[in-house]
DNA sequence: ACCTTTTCGAACCGATCGGTTCGATTGCTC
DNA sequence: GAGCAATCGAACCGATCGGTTCGAAAAGGT
């Protein structure tokens, strides 16, 4: 344990060049290469090899900015980490007839999680799930229950106007989102849909479930 | 190719031993303990020391009933393929009451899709979905499906006996299936439900489920 | 008891893994 | 242009992987 010897500035001065391990740019170059390894082969199956090759990056530096494979996968997970309630709560402004805003709602989150790519990182995270709870978890949350307290407002916003006839408003959200989702993500997930379905498929589906839910909840005196 | 030599009796005599890779039990045995490294691990980190040990068996005699770790899971899940689909007739047999049926059956599917498992099952096939799709198409079709098609039957039978109204009812499944079994599925999937939940959980959500069903199809006049 | 055949068990193979090391190279600042 | 630090790149490490081999042991039929 030595001390640390005095000197006049303790942030050394930025000048132009970075410190190994600091530059913001080569630091997202890494995980770019990453995701593109992670999402395409998974966690087990990818290598640090096959991270250098795809992130045009020496392999020394990867370990200059990462402790390793698993912090490595846990800094890409962070980064990736859905911010798609936001997206969502734009869907939903403004929106006044309860059946439109729950058909764009619906129609929105269905294109978003049939992506391939959000289909690739779900299935990545579900292979680590026993590995990493934790990790898996803050990941699965992000998306979903932000996503869905977002729908919770709009129909809480709904029942206050008198215009649906909710009384288990959290029940009522996820409801509606596995009836207009949950088609989709199985089919996605295991791989029984090759492709993203194309917006057309989606809005039948989500049509579908806007009837359904409006029989169960919309007021009949409208 | 050479001609087949005329024997007596093609297949030869049974006595009492098994010839090598054929005794079925020493295959169950193998595959038994190939079932808990696999389901646990994954594929991936699997290794074959760890199912020869599971399995109680060498390792030489493993590659003498299967060509190798492919062929050993293909085996498995094979093996393992669903067949719900029988015991959600059984569910459904003999039922009248729309709102009951539908209830029954949503409670046993849920309970078996959220099984530890079903889930560990589920997780293990996502994540080879990539490098064998054929399989984990099958291994998916054979549950989802056949089930779906059982809740057909019965959804067409009420409708032919004018209990319910629905015009779709392909459409018509797979909204309650996902309806009442939705949210299972994704808690436990990616883990943010770490047991299976009970039953009276399950019965709750169940219930809703099919209130929101009747609610859109159930005959006004009844 | 003897023979046949399966199974065992342990060593072994080449390949690849995550991770480390270190001198050469690059690109920046002064 | 000199000096310095970050980066590169390639070799290297020990461990583990799937898969193979082979003599010893075990089990059953005759």
């Amino acid at each position: 344990m030595s001390e640390k010897p005095y000197v006049a500035c303790e942030t050394p001065v930025q000048s132009g060049r970075f410190a190994a391990g600091e530059d913001p740019a080569k630091r997202e170059q890494i995980l770019d290469g990453a995701k593109r390894v992670f999402m395409t082969v998974g966690f087990d199956a990818a290598s640090m090899n096959d991270i250098t090759r795809e992130a045009g990056v020496s392999k020394g530096t990867i370990y200059v900015y990462f402790d390793g494979k698993d912090d490595l996968f846990r800094a890409l997970m962070e980064r990736e980490r859905g911010n798609i309630a936001r997206s969502m709560q734009d869907v939903l402004d403004g929106q006044t007839d309860a059946a439109e805003g729950l058909q764009r709602f619906a129609s929105a989150f269905a294109a978003h999680i049939t992506r391939d790519e959000t289909v690739s990182a779900m299935r990545t995270m579900i292979g680590v799930v026993n590995r990493m709870p934790k990790l898996s978890k803050r990941f699965f949350n992000a998306d979903s229950l932000n996503v869905r307290s977002v729908l919770e407002d709009f129909i809480s916003r709904q029942v206050a106007e008198d215009r649906l006839a909710v009384d288990d408003v959290s029940m009522a959200a996820r409801q509606f989102i596995d009836l207009a989702t949950g088609t989709f993500f199985k089919l996605r997930l295991f791989g029984d849909m090759s492709e993203a379905p194309d917006q057309q498929e989606i809005d039948s589906v989500v049509s579908a479930a806007v009837r359904v839910f409006m029989a169960a909840y919309g007021k009949k005196s409208q």
